[in-house]
DNA sequence: TATGCTATTGACTGATTAGTCAGTTTTCTT
DNA sequence: AAGAAAACTGACTAATCAGTCAATAGCATA
């Protein structure tokens, strides 16, 4: 594994057990066991290394989700895709679900980065879809949005509290009823 | 105004806009108008001083909401005036918003922490009361809890994002179906 | 082989910060 | 008033940390 890739998975794995702040650069280094100097020739910033690991995650979740939602599903058919492969992605990938949790409420995230993403583009498509078609309720596409996803985060959440895991269906339909209702007519 | 309450007033200034770490706590005093060793008097670690502000605000929120339940309320009812409260609380006081967001984030959050305090306490046992009654889903209280708190959290974000108040009724009933057609069966 | 570019190292630095401490002032108690 | 306790000050320190830099190694191309 090159250099760059080793100091992403590390910083990443630190940052989510102790923090951006709670987190040295010189420790990333260490444990990627790579020089001090070469996190700083990759990533000329600590903040620059942040933002470069936001969009490989978001990358990664849109490469993962977006491939299963088939062409001829119905609209709740696809809302439902997308809230699972979001559930999953972030139960199986751990530190990158902290990661973003903790990016989300830093002072280096803002509104207008994460828009720029072809994830989150995706899926207020779909919403206004909903909306214009009269099967979502009379909200603005982005707070449902923004809901949705508060949604998805709580849920795994609980999950990991509770050391579980997706793997009774009838269990799962009720957790999507729960995101889905809040948003249909 | 005593220099105690000073010091948490401008410490949740300071930290709602640049961060736990991004606060250094020699500024904290500077900026309150005190010395730096009356922060330690009283607060003997910043850890500290952060957990004694996250008891401070929840006991406030507690004190405006709960007075506002009366006695004959149907479970909506009381479910819809905690809702609007929390809302209501977490507008008017900004700070205190930033920072229990930033606070559930942190490594200083422990679920336990936040189980102690009355308030979590009285929103659970309605919830408890709601499953029982068969008026709400199927879905484990601290779930449904977390899930609520969520889209109160994600409604006042995306309320000052778009510099917008709760003074249009139809529109906040509408916000609130949102959240009750969620947890209601 | 020479030239130049990129990757890599690790010791170093200037700035910052949480927390201390020795001493002073104010407030409370008897 | 006397004595004790609590509030308060601000200069100081030991540690930490992001980022630098001078030097080396490897590699491609001409």
């Amino acid at each position: 594994m090159d250099k760059r890739t080793k100091l992403i998975l590390t910083a990443k794995r630190l940052f989510s057990e102790h923090g951006f702040y709670g987190t040295a650069t010189a420790r990333i280094a260490r444990e990627a066991g790579v020089s001090n100097g070469i996190l700083f020739h990759y990533f000329p910033t600590k903040d620059l290394l942040i933002k470069a690991m936001f969009f490989d995650v978001k990358d990664r979740l849109f490469d993962y989700s977006v491939g299963q939602v088939y062409k001829g599903a119905t609209l709740k058919e696809s809302i439902y895709t997308l809230w699972l492969a979001a559930i999953e992605f972030n139960l199986e990938n751990a530190n990158d679900f902290e990661f973003i949790r903790q990016f989300e409420t830093s002072p280096f995230y803002r509104t207008e980065t994460e828009l720029e993403h072809r994830y989150v583009q995706l899926c207020l498509e779909l919403i206004d879809k909903g909306i214009d078609e009269g099967q979502f309720k009379q909200i603005p596409a982005m707070l449902i949005f923004k809901s949705m996803s508060a949604q998805v985060e709580t849920t795994v959440r609980f999950l990991k509290m509770n050391n579980m895991v997706l793997d009774d269906v009838e269990f799962t339909h009720r957790l999507f009823e729960m995101a889905w209702d809040s948003l249909a007519k």
